[in-house]
DNA sequence: AGCGTGATGACATGCGATGTCATCACGTAG
DNA sequence: CTACGTGATGACATCGCATGTCATCACGCT
């Protein structure tokens, strides 16, 4: 084995929801998260920028938003475009994580600060629609338009796919979103 | 007159906004802030929450969304509701202003932690448009839905309102942003 | 065996943010 | 005219986040 334990990263983000629930965000404090995963402050700064960035770790869905859209035929409609990434973002990153991802949003909720890193984060994968989008060709106002609109679909269904208790696959009540969406604004 | 020259609040957001502009929202310190404007630390943070939130002080938009919606017609179209308050705000919270929308628009892109604060004032925006659609009666998936999408036409048209070198107004920026949303999803 | 590399620990520091109490001017009641 | 309440501000202290710097140690490569 090496000097150090390994998984310092997933320890600290484990340490960390661990103390986050049971005592709250703004009443933990780095050196109690650093303590719990033997580590030091020090180090937990090298792994995250701050003290919210613990609880947001991922980059992943705006990479494969950037490469989904890259990757698409070249005529396809953007619509369509939009709607197949969706389905395969609900599918693949949050379908079957719904008990974790009920206790990461009860948290980000008890906490304004994180509220705002939360949608940071959204804005940053709906940045990366637009980006694509244009990367196409498409014209500016749209390619932001969908944007907007992609990341309030999928933030909206996920919101009300946590608040059920049944369990209808994500993605139905996304298709669900956009069919209001559609009627509403038509 | 009194003890202290009066508009302490105003006199912290001009110095705020100069020393911004000077050398930066990082580098700019509160002791700095209320040194120009002749104050002392603990007063900033008495007239606001935190260094980022000089930029920020109106909560105008939101009062106004929750007002216009509970005071339309009884029985009014939510879309044209929405519509119409796109344009009440256009024209009296933004049409006007634009030199100083751009100066605090550099601003806040040039900082992380701004442009996180600038998000949750828009959520708020949301928020207040949501509920007061509820409380009409709407059902909370378009509720929702139609809160985000006012708000996606309001700041994308703004971004392109403060891009142009013409002077066409706010307010046809968001129409064009509605027709081209309304071709987009439909 | 020696060296580079990378992760971590140890130490120091600045600033944001907050609690507490004192100070002073104004308005108002008596 | 005096006394008191009220509210804004100043002065002081404190905590925790965040960052810079250097040392330490294991591992892999040569």
């Amino acid at each position: 084995m090496s000097r150090w334990r390994p998984g310092a990263r997933e320890r600290l983000e484990q340490a960390a929801i661990e103390l986050f629930v049971e005592q709250g965000f703004a009443a933990t404090t780095v050196p109690q998260i650093t303590a719990r995963a033997g580590l030091t402050t020090r180090t937990f700064f090298r792994h995250f920028a701050d003290k919210r960035e613990v609880l947001f770790g991922g980059e992943e869905i705006p990479a494969m938003a950037t490469r989904m859209i890259s990757e698409a035929a070249p005529g396809a409609d953007p619509m369509t475009i939009l709607v197949e990434g969706l389905r395969t973002v609900a599918e693949s990153r949050f379908e079957g994580r719904r008990d974790d991802l009920r206790v990461r949003r009860q948290i980000v909720r008890s906490d304004p600060g994180l509220r705002e890193r939360d949608l940071r984060k959204r804005d940053v994968v709906s940045a990366a629609i637009r980006d694509g989008f244009r990367a196409r060709g498409v014209d500016p106002l749209r390619a932001a338009l969908l944007a907007e609109t992609a990341v309030t679909l999928l933030f909206v269904s996920l919101d009300q796919w946590l608040d059920q208790d049944g369990d209808r696959p994500l993605f139905a009540i996304v298709e669900e979103a956009l069919a209001a969406l559609r009627q509403a604004v038509g």
